[in-house]
DNA sequence: AATGAATGAGATTTCATTCAT
DNA sequence: CATGAATGAAATCTCATTCAT
């Protein structure tokens, strides 16, 4: 958890922020369908009406988690796409190291979005970011870029969104998980930027 | 729509199948839980208690999707598993290229999976099946693969599986797509396992 | 009630009916905001869900009433409707006689539309029934009536739709009360031919 | 709206007023159960608390409107109670031409009571306005009057309640229409009085 | 092989109300 | 004079499931 209260007995002002971690974790871990308000209201020790003077409704809370853990990335993606372009290989490094980097910080997020891909479509949001990622590739890829050059591009990208979770039974630190998947993704966008 | 039924006039006994596809339909394109019962039997124009008749629950209809579909994937784990081992390259770039064309015709089950994992992680299958992917790694990589290099075996399998909905927009022809989503894979193998 | 079954102790397929026999009675008492189906359900010893299985939604219980009862009347309307115009006293006179009789049948229904004009409002009925009404209204009247008669004819059909609730603490035979208000229309309408 | 303020930058203590204004106008609109406390605030742009610091329930704010928009017809019934009995002709009718003018005053008021029925019956204050009307009946009627000489009477005291929204939808300036209802109830009270 | 009728549990949401500040 | 935060109760509705027929 990330709101750390150095006064335990009695928190106040943040029950908003507090609602937004559980919703997090348990969305994350059974599914957004099948985590029920009463849970968080349980876990949380209110009642389902405090959620209500929060929240507007139960998808009002993802669409605030979203909007909050997203902003750093839709910043650096922005920074990405203002680079000139074509972008020099180092630049496009540069790019995949800071989103490795920004990743790994708004990691539960995408643990969310990889177990509620069903929802996220419906959740207006899902096409935000879906525009967001064409940015990012436009810019790690030349334009005429073969098909075959676009799906490295993809794939290192999807590697890197989804490695922290399919790699979760591999033995290791995660910081050198976290590096082997940017060298990985890295080595697929250097191939697709020579030809 | 795969059960063609050459008389068309009166369908016997089908009714299992097409429960079945109508679930994997629904289910891959809303979730697990957002798909009711009531939606697939209104389709079907039957009632809930029909589906009774065929599934105990409706986790069995989705057990059952599974085994079912799952089983040419099995099978040929199975096959790459018993191939001698160290395998050398020509065998891994069969296994890829065989799992690929498997892939493409289970490819609605896999958009399930895709879809649904949280779904998965109670659903038994799921076990199963992460135990299959380690048997197929283990045959693709050297025993004592670096880091990077079982990176990079993961990389090309999940891509492979989530492929063809992830290149959704990108335009051209399906089956170029699989090749060039074969090629990325196979590329990666191809490395991991000169290192 | 209505559905009285010579066998009581075991009723079946009349459930539906039993729905809107309990419904409109409690609805027309309290109203249809603070009539819940909680209430409905267990007056009737069925659970909400049943409810739900013979209606769609609580609106369509209401919905169903009304097409039901409202039938007989719409069915005079249609008659009275088709008299040749302008109609003489005479056929007036039985439109009112008729229409006095129906309504008499319909009362439960009179009762709930005068406790719930609110409601009738979106119910969507609403609009169908004030059609109705200008129907009739155009069959008593002159074309050119003066402001005057028009509403002596309004202020007659009004009274007859009110008027079984209104009286309810004169004493008298209801009978006896109900011709009385026939007369009163009658004298008013008759009152604005005669202009 | 009745509460203009001449200071038009800052108001202080009218938003007692205000509450009951706003609550008046969404009452008679929506009815009593429907209109949420909610709503009210949100209109007038303050918390629900700042409702409860005025009044004490959601029932009192009704009750003081009740109270405050009844003032002047109570007196006016008070008035007509004390005009020697039984009255003649010209008293009787000067009572419904004042009945008729402070009916247009309280209109708002008499569409809310139109439309919330079933609530009157729980308010209280339904059996004290039930009570002024037998008084002004007593009034308008000889003792012995014939049941349709009732009927007569009430149906133009019910007809003037209700006159205003019933001809919401007929052409015509308002006081035109206010005069022609009076027109209507004095001829059926005139009747009754010959009789 | 399937339906009609029903249930029990639980979901999201709304409401009037309270109280410390 | 009013707010911010919360509650307890209840509402409408949906779902997977059962069972006699």
């Amino acid at each position: 958890m990330v709101t750390g209260s150095s006064k335990p007995q009695q928190r106040r002002g943040d029950t908003r922020q507090r609602i937004q971690d559980v919703a997090l974790e348990l969305i994350a871990e059974q599914g957004y369908e099948k985590t029920s308000l009463r849970e968080i209201a349980e876990r949380l020790g209110v009642t389902k009406a405090a959620l209500y003077y929060h929240f507007k409704t139960k998808e009002d809370i993802v669409v605030s988690l979203f909007s909050d853990l997203m902003a750093p990335i839709n910043e650096l993606i922005t920074w990405a796409k203002e680079q000139p372009r074509p972008a020099p290989l180092e630049t496009k490094r540069e790019i995949l190291t800071r989103y490795s980097e920004a990743l790994s910080e708004a990691a539960p997020l995408f643990r969310f979005m990889q177990e509620n891909q069903a929802q996220m479509r419906e959740l207006s949001i899902g096409e935000n970011f879906k525009d967001r990622m064409h940015d990012l590739i436009a810019q790690l890829l030349p334009e005429d870029a073969s098909l075959t050059d676009r799906v490295r591009c993809i794939s290192a990208l999807f590697s890197m969104h989804a490695g922290m979770f399919v790699l979760k039974d591999v033995e290791g630190d995660p910081e050198e998980k976290r590096l082997a998947i940017l060298e990985v993704a890295t080595d697929l966008i250097t191939q697709a930027h020579k030809h």
